[in-house]
RNA sequence: CGGGGCGUAGCGCAGCCUGGUAGCGCAUCUGCUUUGGGAGCAGAGGGCCGGAGGUUCGAAUCCUCUCGCCCCGACCA
């Protein structure tokens, strides 16, 4: 390809509004362009790494037995009416109407539509299992889209669902996909990590997250450093680590704290450490008001209290209901003879002489403990994992890492096929759901990632594999006759086996560099008139910056070398 | 959804408070010089000042509405 001739407008300053690395690399290096929040064009050369991470994952997806298929972005109505969705997904499901009022949505994701192909053609365990799946753009009206590709509205994903006879022959297929998706981002040169993790709206009860590991991640994962257990904070266990704790000795006090509401501004005036303090938040859920209980300086899991409360949902309750259940205005509840159920974290059952709020404005208790003051709460693992805790499999300690989310993988059970009438006849002529998994990858959100782990000050540096080049030729001046000739004929030549781009454009050397750093192609032939005197060419690593005198013989050879192709 | 901020040339911004002919840098185009790390000089083009309504002799500027974009939102309990 020739620079000259390709739309590759860089940019000298990221817009204002970028926030990520990724985003406004992407942004400068004319990959992408925005159309409206969270939606982009992707212009040729952010397509060609999209393009990298499809081929890549798509060679993989085919490996391991799985078959392409394309469905629908525009769903109608009543397959997501027919699982319940339709009602239960929210407002992150754009519907829409057509010219005759009939309803459809713009799919977010595939599970009713695939549970509908195959009813129609699957009758018999002999054609079980399958496995099917799509690179395909969805669509989810995200609440907040940012951080460019990371979180779009409109995104690229490639979707598998797989169908069985039994639950053997799904988690055949999970460890398969497992090991799938090691595969791809592996090739695909990214750090990152298999990880425990919730399965929020799209069901079921077991999943994995493959992690990418970036401090932009929007995820954060607690992982062992002793054995192999990795979670999302959203799901990691606590293992508590302390000794029972003997009953408070002190009686139970009133102190005043006028207009002191929050841990810290309790903490401060009471001279009390936050690990003392019970933070009281009071929650609606469908199981009616409650409280949760955390230590002052822990935050609560709203997953693991739902899961603990065996609610289909928890909302931290607004001031005027907080008012109402505690007779105190916000910032002022606590658990001593508080009137609603509550729910405790484990570490709170530890504190014998502890700081709370005394359900009375402008006033706290001192001396609580646990054990004596609120014997009736329910104690759970209700907190956020934090860097230090205990493994809950071996006796090593955690540590906390950021993690962007680039695929899912789900066992789903029965749930669709259950809801769909997705039914098989088994070995014994009996009428059974199929069981089901699905498998997700985010495609651009990869290539953002791969960017979060591979910059510096100038711009990108591309792993190999997701390079939109393998290999840059730059002459210096191409008003040079001698270097003109050169640098085509090199142009020529590594084309025939490489993807290389050739910087033809009558701009100053300066230009060239910059802008090649910034777009990131593993490797650069600079061709210029004083090497070319010898003979000679340079040729940069971009990752390391090494640069090196080359025959022009050699070239071929050499790149080849430095790419290990 | 709640709170806050911003919409002025392709990009980044000033001007708005205190109403009076719309500016700066980068980018673009032309010419000359320059040519191994984002060149210099000279010149040129490019604006429904997000939109609608209002106040005013006069609105980018003040008021109202509206659209778009961005940021923050358990850790106040």
């Amino acid at each position: 390809m020739r620079y000259s001739r390709m739309l590759l407008p860089t940019l000298k300053e990221s817009p204002a509004d970028a926030e990520v690395i990724s985003q406004k690399l992407m942004i400068r290096a004319g990959m992408i362009r925005k159309v409206a929040a969270g939606i982009y064009n992707l212009l040729p050369l952010g397509h060609r790494v999209v393009r990298k991470v499809e081929a890549i994952v798509r060679e993989e997806m085919n490996r391991a037995g799985a078959q392409e298929v394309l469905m629908p972005m525009v769903v109608p109505a009543e397959l997501w009416q027919e699982s319940g969705r339709w009602d239960a997904y929210g407002k992150e499901l754009l519907r829409l109407k057509d010219r005759h009022e009939r309803e459809f949505c713009l799919g977010p994701t595939h599970e009713e539509v695939i549970t509908d192909m195959v009813r129609r053609e699957v009758r018999s365990y002999r054609e079980l299992p399958l496995n099917l799946y799509q690179i395909q753009t969805k669509f989810r009206d995200e609440i907040r889209p940012r951080f460019g590709l990371m979180r779009g509205r409109e995104f690229i994903m490639k979707d598998a669902y797989s169908f069985h006879a039994t639950p053997e022959s799904l988690d055949r297929e999970y460890e398969n996909m497992h090991r799938a998706y090691t595969r791809i981002f592996e090739r695909c040169a990214l750090q990152f990590r298999a990880v425990e993790a919730e399965t929020g709206a799209i069901g079921g009860r077991f999943s994995h997250e493959f992690m990418v590991l970036a401090d932009s991640g929007e995820d954060s994962i607690a992982s062992c450093t002793r054995c192999g257990y990795a979670a999302n904070i959203e799901r990691a266990e606590v293992r508590e680590p302390h000794p029972e704790r003997p009953l408070g000795e002190l009686p139970v006090e009133r102190v005043s704290t006028p207009g002191m509401r929050t841990i810290e501004e309790v903490s401060a005036f009471l001279k009390a450490a936050p690990s003392a303090m019970i933070k009281t938040l009071i929650y609606e859920t469908d199981r009616g008001i409650v409280a949760a209980l955390v230590r002052g300086d822990h935050q609560l899991n709203e997953f693991k209290f739902r899961n603990a409360l065996n609610a289909a949902w928890v909302r931290l309750a607004d001031e005027a209901a907080v008012e109402r259940a505690t007779g105190a205005p916000a910032g002022f509840a606590g658990p001593v003879r508080l009137k609603v159920p509550v729910y405790a974290d484990h570490a709170v059952r530890r504190i014998f002489d502890g700081v709370t709020g005394a359900n009375e404005k402008d006033a706290h208790l001192v001396h609580v403990s646990a054990a004596r003051d609120f014997p009736g709460a329910s104690y759970a693992d209700i907190r956020n994992a934090l860097a230090g805790d205990m493994c809950p499999r071996c006796e090593g300690a955690f540590e906390i890492r950021r993690g962007i989310e680039v695929g899912h993988i789900f066992k789903l059970g029965t749930k669709y096929s259950e809801a769909m009438g997705a039914t098989f006849l088994d070995e014994e002529g009996r009428e059974r759901p199929a069981i089901m998994g699905c498998y997700g990858i985010g495609v651009g959100r990869t290539a953002a990632a791969a960017i979060e782990q591979n910059h510096d000050e100038a711009g990108i540096i591309w792993p190999g594999p997701l390079a939109p080049f393998d290999c840059e030729v730059l002459p210096v001046n191409v008003n040079d006759e001698g270097t003109k000739k050169t640098a085509e004929a090199l142009y020529e030549r590594l084309s025939s086996e490489l993807e290389v781009l050739l910087d033809d454009r009558d701009e100053r050397a300066g230009v060239k560099f910059k802008d090649a750093d910034l777009i990131g192609i593993p490797v650069r032939v600079v061709v210029g008139e004083r090497n070319l005197k010898q003979g000679k060419v340079e040729l940069k690593v971009r990752k390391t910056g090494e640069t090196k005198l080359v025959g022009i013989e050699e070239v071929s050879a050499e790149v080849g070398r430095v790419l290990g192709k």
